[in-house]
Parts: C-alpha cells; sequence; structure tokens
DNA sequence: CGTTGCGGTTACAACGTTGTATCGGGCGTG
DNA sequence: CACGCCCGATACAACGTTGTAACCGCAACG
C-alpha cells in the first residue's frame, strides 16, 4: 500500500519503531535475523520513507536546484539532463528553474528560492553580478557553473574557456585564413565567460601575428541564432568581410550558417565557422559545425559532487574551483569538401 | 533570517502560534489590528513557511513532477519551460524526470516516483502500455500529455494529430507533389501519437485519389536526426523516390534534409519537407522548416490545471480529454525559392 | 559473585505546521 | 441583572521521522 509508515512496519515485524528505522538508513547496527524480518515485511507492504518527515527531522530533503538561463537553449538541456543523471546516481533528485537570464531571479534563487525545502543550488548565472552575489545573506549552499570574472566565495565549476577559444582559433589561422571574425562580444558589460573566450580568440590572433580588427568583433546582445545571423549578416556587409568565423556558442553559429546562406557565401571554402558547446543539432546541421565540446557529463558530475560536498562541509570548509575538460570537434563547417 | 518559525513570531508579536498560522494562510478570521501587528513581525522576520513541515501536516507539498521522454529532445525542453512558467503561475514547483523513454521508468512516475513528496505528476508516455498503465496501484494524481489509443482512466491533453498531420501531407499535395513520403512509422508496437499522425497522413492521401505505396512509410526506430538521416537516405535510394516527405516530428525532419543535401537532392526543388512540433531550430534551419506547430503554451496551462482540479478532486472525478491548439507554419522546405 | 562492558533494542522528545476542541469576554436579550 | 451567544484567540495533539539516552541480557573480568 502506498500509505505504510514505519509505524505500520515495525508493528507487524514485531519490533520497535527506531528499529525499523535503522534498517532502512544501514546506520547503526542491527542483528542479521532482525533486519531480515524488518526487511521482509518492508517489501510486503511496500514501504517508501516519507520524504517530507525526514527533512522535518533531519534538515535534508535530497532535492537540489538546477537554475539555468534558459532551458531552451540546447545547451543548458542537454547539461540539465546530464545533472539530473549525476544527482539520481547520488540518490537525490533535480528541481530545474529557468531564470530567464534575470538577475534578481537568480539573486532570488542564490539565496534559497521561494523553496526553503533546497539542499543546495547549482546556478549557472548569466548577468547576476559577482560581487551582489558574494553578499547574499540567506547561505543556501551554492556550486557556481561556469567561469567568474572575480574571486568570490563559492565552488565553481568551469571549463579552460581561454585555452578553448584559443584552441578554436587556432585551427582556423591554421586552414590558412586571416581575416578571423568572433560573434559574441557583448554590448554591455561582459559576462565572464565571454571575456574568457573574448581573450583567447585575440591571444591567438596574436600569436600568430594577425592584427585584431575590432569590426570583426562586432556587438551581440543575445547568445541566440537570430543574433548570429544578425551578427554575421553585418560582417558579410563590410568591404573586406572575414573568411572564417569563431562563435562562442552554437546557436549563434547555427545563425551564422544561415545569414552565410543568405548571403550566398559557402562554408567551408568562402567562410570558415567554428562554434562552441557542441549541442547535438551541430552534428547534423548544413554542413555540420565544428565546436569546442565541453564535457558536459564531466561538468555535471564535479558540480553535484561539489554540492553535496559543500551542503554537508557547512560555509565555512574552503571554496574549491573545479575544472573539466574539453574537446574541439572538427567537423564539415572547417573541412574543405571532398 | 532564514530560519524564523512560527513560533518565533508568535513570541514577537504577542500571540499565539496559530493566530499566526491563521494569518499566513488567510483561513480563519483574525481582528484587523492583529493582523496587522503580526504581518508587520512576518515582514520583520523574513518568515517564510516551512514547506515539509506543512506537507507533513497537509499531505500537499506544492511540487509536480513533469516526467518527458527526453529532456534533450528540443520539443521536450520548450515544452518544459512552458509547464514551469505555468506552474509558476499558479504557485508551485516543478520537478522534471527524464525517463529516457524506459516503459519501466514510465511506469515507476505513473505511480508515484520514489518520491512521495509529489502532489501529482504530468506524464509524457513514450512507450509505456496504456492498459498497463490503467490497472496501475498507487494513485498518485496523474495528467497525461498526448493522444491515447485506448480508453484509459486518466486525464490526458493533447492538440488533434490526426487533423494536423492531414493538414501537413494536404499542404505537400497542394503542392503538386504526388510521391508524398512518411518518416516516423515506428518498427514496433505503435505510439498512438504515431498512428495519428499516420491515420491523417493516409487520409490525406485518400481523399486526394494518391494511392498509398508502403515503400514510402519505411520503419523508423528512433524519433531522432540520425533515424532521419537514415530513413530519407534509404527513401532517396529507391527506385522511384519521393518529392515530399511528411515527418513526425522536427528532429527527424532536420536529419532528413541533412540526408537530402548529401545525396544532392535540393530542397524545396526536388524534395519539399514538412515537420511536426516547431521547435526554435526549425526556424533557422538551411532551409528553415515547414512545421505544425503545436500550441505549447497551451497545453503547458491545460496540463497544469488539470493536474490541479485532479489534485482537489481526488480520484473519483470524472476524467476531462483536453484538446489545444496547432497551426502550420510554412517556411522555405515547401516554398518555392525566391 | 558482583561489576563492567557491549551489542542490540527501545522509549521519548523533538522538527514546524495545522485541525479540533476549547476558552474568555463583550454584547444583546429576556 | 443573569443568561446565552458569537467572535476572536488559544492549547493541544497529531503528521512520520530520527537523535539521544536509557535499557536489557549476556559474557568477560576482577
Amino acid at each position: 500500500m502506498a500509505g505504510s509508515r514505519l509505524k505500520d512496519v515495525a508493528e507487524r515485524a514485531g519490533v520497535s519503531i527506531k528499529t525499523v528505522s535503522n534498517v532502512v538508513r544501514g546506520e547503526a547496527k542491527v542483528a542479521d535475523r532482525t533486519r531480515e524480518r524488518v526487511l521482509r515485511v518492508i517489501a510486503e507492504l511496500d514501504y517508501q520513507p516519507n520524504a517530507s518527515a525526514r527533512h522535518l527531522r533531519t534538515g535534508r530533503s535530497g532535492i537540489i536546484a538546477l537554475a539555468v538561463p534558459e532551458l531552451v537553449s540546447p545547451y543548458f538541456a542537454e547539461l540539465a539532463a546530464q545533472v539530473i543523471a549525476a544527482a539520481k546516481k547520488r540518490g537525490c533528485t533535480v528541481l530545474i528553474e529557468d531564470t530567464g537570464g534575470d538577475p534578481a531571479e537568480e539573486l532570488r534563487i542564490a539565496c534559497g528560492l521561494s523553496d526553503p525545502l533546497i539542499d543546495g543550488v547549482l546556478l549557472s548565472p548569466l548577468r547576476l553580478d559577482e560581487q551582489v552575489l558574494g553578499a547574499r545573506e540567506r547561505r543556501v549552499p551554492l556550486v557556481l557553473l561556469g567561469e567568474r570574472s572575480y574571486e568570490i566565495p563559492a565552488d565553481h565549476v568551469l571549463i579552460d574557456n581561454a585555452a578553448a577559444a584559443r584552441e578554436a582559433t587556432d585551427h582556423l589561422l591554421s586552414l590558412g585564413r586571416r581575416r578571423v571574425a568572433a560573434i559574441g562580444q557583448p554590448a554591455g558589460l561582459a559576462h565572464a565567460t565571454t571575456v574568457q573566450r573574448m581573450h583567447g580568440y585575440l591571444t591567438a590572433l596574436h600569436a600568430a601575428g594577425v592584427p585584431h580588427d575590432p569590426r570583426l568583433a562586432p556587438d551581440t546582445r543575445e547568445f541566440t541564432r537570430r543574433a548570429g545571423a544578425e551578427a554575421m549578416h553585418a560582417l558579410l556587409a563590410l568591404d573586406d568581410p572575414p573568411d572564417a568565423v569563431f562563435c562562442f556558442n552554437d546557436l549563434l553559429a547555427s545563425g551564422a550558417l544561415r545569414a552565410a546562406h543568405d548571403h550566398g557565401v559557402r562554408v567551408p571554402q568562402d567562410l570558415a565557422v567554428v562554434g562552441f558547446d557542441d549541442v547535438e543539432e551541430s552534428r547534423y546541421s548544413v554542413p555540420s559545425l565544428t565546436t569546442v565540446a565541453p564535457d558536459k557529463g564531466g561538468i555535471a558530475e564535479l558540480a553535484v559532487d561539489a554540492l553535496m560536498r559543500r551542503i554537508d562541509a557547512g560555509a565555512l570548509a574552503p571554496h574549491s574551483r573545479l575544472t573539466a575538460g574539453y574537446e574541439l570537434v572538427v567537423r564539415e563547417s572547417t573541412r574543405p569538401a571532398l
């Protein structure tokens, strides 16, 4: 039955409630004979622990929240799926929040949500100012996903965006391209991740002795297909348009491919394109997209582990900075046709 | 402070715990003067009700689960975002589960998850057999998303898949195409939604006097880009290949576009393509995709409303069958180039 | 033979909330 | 002036779980 409690099991097994509780959690010592009997009754009654009562007593709910800027963005959807899997492996459930990239919403979540049921939060902040974040009052265990520009008191999991961006740009340069554009430089104040990618891009250009033309790194409002298409459109309207472009994510790249097509520009012959994220659709686009593939599974595992450590350790333990891997996946958008 | 309880508020306001509880929920009568005083203290202490304690007492947690076959599938990600928004509007939170399309997992979820914390479940079953579902024991309030072939005792929200599929096929026929293929017919036993779409496709062919060629509706393992590409590949290898194809979702269509490109087949000139779902990427693919756009917002609203009614009404209330709208969006993949 | 120690078990209280029953006092009525 | 009534507020118990401390019987030890 659905509504069976420790008490029911205890009565039927002829032991005390606490003994059943001990068996369920495998904590204290229980004689083998007793354990077997209890386990049998548990199976018979299909006993399921009541999460709320447990939480009320222990302060642990086994629920963590994952807050992403946009769930409809394929990268975050893929990441969310990985986080759910990683959490399940560790016996907890994930509650997904969609901040819409709104800083107020992000702060609300960093402060523990409306819901005090949450054990901890994985936050992928888009625009949230790091200093505001550092000053937050309610200290819900928190792990940040993504690079941070400032030193802030929180664990975070990241990939080496600068190195990855440099590798992507190097790849374009190695094809002999010299007018290498970048799409993803934000109009206003910079998101830390973006800064890193821009930095990697500039470093690669510099190392190759290619001067940086600011017109090749147009301002980009958002990380969407539309914005990518608009930026590409503008780049192709230049007197001396680029022969390669590094897009800061795959959505931008997807929009860029689309715009190139509209202009009759051939990819990769006239324009080589590299993205970032390796979302699934990039393998099937026309042409398929060369992209930096962050190890999403690794990010999820590291993040969930870090959060669980933080939950156990309290706010005092030192903050960690964990780095996951990445890989440049070369596909048609930078490979000469056969 | 974070940890303030009814008791703290009560002491500070000089009233009993129960009075504070009454003020918080606005249930029983409280004198205006008392209410004001209590509200002021609540604000001062930033009191937040403890969800677990409340749930323990009332049996309501304010958390509903949404179970989808694959969160990484853009359609489900977009739907999930809509559901989260609809639930937030009604003051509850959504816990997302990824069943991986596994019938056992789907059944587990339909039976109330491992987590009895959940008030109710929105389930989008992929392969779960309806009769098994009807026989489930634990009656967690449940609303199904998607068409059901059998009469089963559960609320469900759907769109008229047969009519939508017919409209999509009619559109292809109206372009003068006569060898209209369909991608999405499953190999094994049929998913209800798929049956409906197949039915709509056949109805349209029949109404137009076009004979049905079974070779034009190849078996499809999964609803993925890869499967779409494979199916299209097979179709284009026929002696008399199709001049149009209706794909049962946008992922299949995306794969089909990709395969057409690989074969040097031009879309829409040589092959017109229609998808289903209207996921965002379909607006930006090359060529952009004509597709059936279900009203995802409407589906989410209807589903959450239905679930909340079910939670309130108990298992006894009659089951409802709610229909959301859809729309055929015509884009480049069926529109002659300018 | 009494004491100590220990493995196994139990009783009890608490977590924060809400439903039920009760209480007190001011008011209108007989 | 005594009575009953109703509004507003309160005390208490319960929801299902777990931490703490106590308990019991038995073996080993002094």
